[in-house]
DNA sequence: CAGTAGCG
DNA sequence: GGCT
């Protein structure tokens, strides 16, 4: 699968890279860790809650709450510990990053209805270095991402087996989700988009 | 604070 | 749409 120019150095995008099967695949294993970590929905620091409903897979699980954002062990609603990260989410992490170790951190965040994620920038992680990698399922999504010290963005709409990450000079770069396009994908039943994020936490 | 509103 |  071909790799998609981009205006921002360091944005790197493949459209298209998984096919509905292997979406659907991949699905089904998140909904398995979804059985032990359940969805739950983040506070803000200021105690707002969050559009978008969360879960971590891995050693590392980021959480936001009226401590701040840090990168846990253990489900903040059940103590228990993240379910592992699902062996093919590694194999194209390795495939797709030269990085030389695993991630260590999973994110996954379910957008519904008009779920949408402000501009931020991903600087919790110890080495500020290693790639950002995400992947799309379901609905697109209008993503917006632009340079980390301010500045014009670009809309990109990532679909459906899209996978992009943030690397080398875009790996501080804001990001964010306006919406989605709704109706866009049958891959959930219900509608709606999953985004998986892999990091390197520690 | 990965949220929101108001300004311009 | 970007900044505060």
């Amino acid at each position: 699968m071909r790799e998609a120019p981009t205006t921002l150095p360091g944005f790197r995008l493949w459209p298209g890279l998984l096919d509905g099967a292997e979406q659907a695949a991949l699905l089904a294993e998140v909904r398995q860790g979804l059985e032990t970590a359940p969805l739950y929905r983040p506070l803000t620091p200021g105690g707002r809650p969050f559009s978008v409903r969360m879960s971590n897979f891995g050693a590392l699980g980021w959480v936001s709450d009226r401590q701040g954002y840090r990168y846990q062990p253990t489900h903040p609603a059940t103590g228990a510990p993240w379910p592992a990260i699902p062996a093919r989410l590694l194999s194209l992490w390795d495939a797709l990053t030269g990085w030389p170790g695993p991630p260590d951190a999973c994110l996954v965040n379910l957008y519904q209805d008009a779920a949408k994620m402000g501009l931020h920038q991903d600087r919790d992680e110890r080495d500020l270095t290693a790639p950002v990698l995400s992947i799309s399922l379901g609905d697109t999504a209008v993503f917006r991402i632009g340079p980390a010290k301010g500045g014009a963005t670009a809309s990109v709409r990532l679909a459906s087996g899209d996978v992009c990450a943030l690397t080398g000079p875009a790996r501080l770069a804001r990001h964010g989700i306006d919406r989605l396009l709704t109706g866009s994908s049958r891959l959930l039943p219900g509608g709606g988009r999953v985004n998986l994020t892999l990091r390197v936490a520690s």
